[in-house]
DNA sequence: AGTGAGCGA
C-alpha cells in the first residue's frame, strides 16, 4: 500500500537522522577555524547567543595543534539555532568559520 | 605539510 510505504520511508529517514546529520540539535559543529583559535576564544564568541555548556577544539594528539574544527554545545536548542544563524560565515581570528549542526558521535 | 575540507578518544 502507498500509505504503508510512506510510513516506512518516514521511519527510515528519522532513524537515519539519529545516526547522522541533524536538522535541529543543541550541539554545533564549527569548521574553518584558525589553527590559533582555542576553546576560550570559541566560547567567548558563541556565548553571545546563549549558555554554552561545552566547548571542544579537536587537536592532534602528538603535535597538540588544532585540527581547525570543534564543537559547541548550548543548554537549549533555540540558542544553538540562533548561534548557527549568527555565527556561520562570520570572521573569527582572521578566518571565516562554518557552523552546522553536529552529527551523532 | 606553516595546511583548509571536514564531524570528536
Amino acid at each position: 500500500m502507498v500509505l504503508g510505504a510512506r510510513v516506512i520511508s518516514k521511519v527510515a529517514l528519522l532513524s537515519a537522522r539519529r545516526l547522522f546529520a541533524r536538522d535541529s540539535s543543541n550541539k554545533l559543529f564549527v569548521g574553518g577555524l584558525s589553527y590559533d583559535t582555542n576553546e576560550s576564544i570559541l566560547r567567548e564568541a558563541f556565548s553571545a547567543h546563549g549558555v554554552v555548556t561545552q566547548v571542544r577544539v579537536i587537536c592532534d594528539r602528538r603535535s597538540g595543534k588544532s585540527k581547525g574544527f570543534g564543537f559547541v554545545q548550548f543548554s537549549q536548542e533555540s540558542e544553538a539555532a540562533t548561534a548557527l544563524q549568527q555565527m556561520d560565515q562570520q570572521l573569527l581570528e582572521g578566518r571565516n568559520i562554518r557552523v552546522c549542526y553536529a552529527n551523532k558521535e
